[in-house]
DNA sequence: CGACAATTTCGACCGGCGTCGTACAATGGA
DNA sequence: TCCATTGTACGACGCCGGTCGAAATTGTCG
């Protein structure tokens, strides 16, 4: 009982709130881009635990915190998992093409 | 006397050379996104010094250096003056809508 | 030739970021 | 109730990268 009310409020920037600086920052770096690709690839949302990089968990907790301090990333707590989606419709709507134009890449 | 430049041989990576990640790395920073904003602008070739940034002369070499090994900016020497511009259609041919996206964006 | 203009190179500084390990919190079951 | 699972918070460390100033290179014009 005794709830100490700490459940960390998860926060989204809104569609005027996301720069493509912050966006492109987010994206330049291979793990992110990692779980940018992963996500978007499985098309649904996944937990911190399915995704497959080679760093420690709280690093991933790390890079998923500016992805979706970014705007790319959304997050929804259930139980004690964590899932996270892509943020497409409205990357689509702010930088038409970036995405498609990021994932399409050969490497 | 026929000039054959002896002056630093400026290189660019071919196609298959260009990597999305490179790409991203080298647009995550306001200076050169504003460079390559002024690029596609001007949509023509523009001196450094045609440049407006808020860094030094030798700040702006550093990052148009940078910028041309990823790909995203050609350089072309004549007299003491360096020519450079947007590798738009290079870019689009790897990594279609991406500059689009990002060069449309409200900010 | 000599002065000037355009840009690069070099060296140095320093702040930020990616990384880890450990400790901690919340949840759900045995 | 105890514990396993899942993820976060925090502090520390090392390195990469953006910045500058000064000196060097190259070309142009008197």
């Amino acid at each position: 009982m005794a709830k100490t009310a700490a459940l960390p409020p998860i926060v989204h920037p809104t569609l005027d709130e996301i720069t493509v600086e912050g966006v492109l920052r987010a994206l330049a770096d291979p793990v992110r881009l990692g779980i940018v690709r992963q996500l978007a690839a499985a098309d649904r949302e996944l937990a911190c635990g399915a995704l497959t990089v080679p760093v420690t968990k709280s690093t991933i907790t790390h890079h998923l915190s500016i992805l979706r301090q970014a705007g790319i990333v959304a997050g929804r707590q259930e139980g004690t998992t964590r899932f996270n989606s892509l943020r497409r419709n409205d990357l689509d709507a702010l930088f038409p093409g970036l995405l498609n134009g990021v994932l399409a890449a050969p490497r």
